[in-house]
DNA sequence: AATGAATGAGCTTTCATTCAT
DNA sequence: AATGAATGAAAGCTCATTCAT
């Protein structure tokens, strides 16, 4: 391998990737600079050292997925309707990419109080903020009945992911389309 | 330190502890046996390896966890109060041995499809049923709703864990009580 | 390699000799592994990290050093006797094991203000000391003139030290028995 | 920092600088590119590798001293007095750049053997070479006293030196001038 | 049963050097 | 000439596991 340029987002791709393919905590640099075809030291040229990167890996697929939520509710007032196709949307990312999911949960279960516990709580709070301030846009509009925005938020955000991630790793737990759509319609006007 | 016994509980509440302290993939088994104040070599004489260790560590904690729940809705007969006292109860454990309830979801979401994820799954899968049979007795009943059992116990239960976990861990994610109090109110006729 | 006894010491001598094999900055703990034939583990067992190793084997180097002198002049009561017995066991040693010499001064010029050179510092204090005493003695019972006893040690035991270290690399600097000698009428009364 | 001239004397007392701050074997090209302020390909533009660089550095801050000295014995013809303004004009030295002393002792003392001890050593016969031929002319006109003046020479300039850097670093060893003082006195009829 | 020193594969990280710009 | 990103061999260190006591 001859002095290619190396791209920092194609590094933060291969991460995801292989944190996917082996988990969190069985992933090594060595693996991870296979995947990206890139030296050893370009890694440490770009992050401080591995949490850095993990970190950046999985901020950088949350980020990736925050934003291909907000796309897909582009154009669309009614907040049923948002919320109808946020979590299609959600659906659908997880099955593609549940390891992304899953990042960021573990992530967010690897310890706490630190740097990691933190980028991955952000994620989740401005999701649900973002949830939450369309339930309120509903109950305002009439379409849902009058209930706490932010728990329902909170409920639905959570449960959602959770459940996907595990229902998609066996069996035992229901499907979180299924289980969403019971939630969903105890909110209804 | 001289030739005392060594209690396989002891070590467990000691793993447990240690990974909520750390975080998974930062426990060695250094971490744990300082904890415990045991040799090495007694791990490895009661566990198999690590892995077998951790893994009795969910099976022991999610035992515990289980037992005492049932314990506190002996003699009750209610649906509905059956429901309030076990996520009270639920509540009173998460804060008083959130690490115990971090170790099972850490693990949960540690990795894919082996050993680790079944037993944390079956303890989850367990309780969601559980709950669900008390949801279909208050629909028989009339104290709820005709909701789906198996959805709204699965939202509950995980939403209620990870909130309560993100919680107590910082102020960001509400209150796990605030959340099921006004969840709970959605399913009462 | 099968589960040996480590000693402490072994490990000590090996790394003085690999220092003077490869030089202080060119000595690996794979190097010094090799040569004590024990597990990379077990140097991190007996010390924190690779400068403690070499700190400890440079002091003890040192130690061993300073307590063959002082046995070379039991027995002894002329100063004069004394200093002239103590730099041919010095010379000896500096032909027999240049080396151990060599790491110590190495040590003492590798940095400043840390341990290293407090190890280092405190051989080369002891030392002087030591010599002052004897040069002190031989004053009061009229062997010697009367000079600054701590000026003429230090200059003795420095420039002995680091003229045979350098005499036995190349010839281009004088044997430092000729120039002690020489040092030494100076002071003879 | 875009295109600036490199002039190789920064880079060199860069080099000085870093290896006394961190001692040899902890300073890297790394070290020395931020403290000279130069990109890292320039080193490697004006040295074939590090330890040209090292090599380099020894042997410009050797010849700066020795020209320094030369300079302030210029036009002294008592040789008495000559050798009391060169220890003065070395003490000076040390004082205002105890580095570059430091680094060459340094070098001399890494290993065995190579061109850097040679480099080193080739400066200190110089020096000393050039202190005898004082002590000579000083035996010839009548102001000393009859030694061996190679002795004397290379006693006085490594005791000096080593005493310097030592006396600078900390208190524990005596004041250079003191001690060449008194080492002085004892070559004066 | 219990202990803890010993093991070594495998990990993260460093760093002298190269080279496209 | 100068720059600094890229390289990869080699370094230091960790840690699950073993086993003599």
């Amino acid at each position: 391998m001859k002095y290619q340029k190396v791209s920092k987002q194609s590094i933060l791709e291969a991460t995801a990737k292989v944190i996917a393919q082996k988990g969190l905590d069985k992933t090594s640099v060595d693996d991870i600079i296979k995947e990206a075809d890139v030296a050893k030291g370009s890694i440490y040229f770009h992050f401080k050292n591995k949490d850095d990167l993990l970190i950046s890996a999985i901020r950088f697929s949350a980020e990736t997925r925050i934003n291909q939520i907000k796309e897909a509710l582009k154009n669309i007032s009614s907040p049923k309707e948002k919320l109808i196709r946020l979590f299609k949307a959600n659906s659908l990312m997880l099955k593609q990419d549940r390891d992304s999911f899953l990042m960021t949960y573990a992530l967010l279960l690897s310890s706490h109080n630190d740097l990691r516990t933190h980028v991955a709580t952000e994620y989740i709070s401005n999701y649900i903020t973002f949830v939450a301030e369309i339930i309120n846009e509903g109950i305002v509009q009439g379409e849902f009945k009058s209930v706490d925005a932010k728990s329902i938020a909170t409920s639905f955000v959570i449960a959602n992911d959770i459940t996907g991630i595990l229902h998609f790793a066996n069996g035992e737990i229901i499907e979180p389309e299924k289980m969403i759509n019971n939630l969903f319609k105890l909110i209804l006007k």
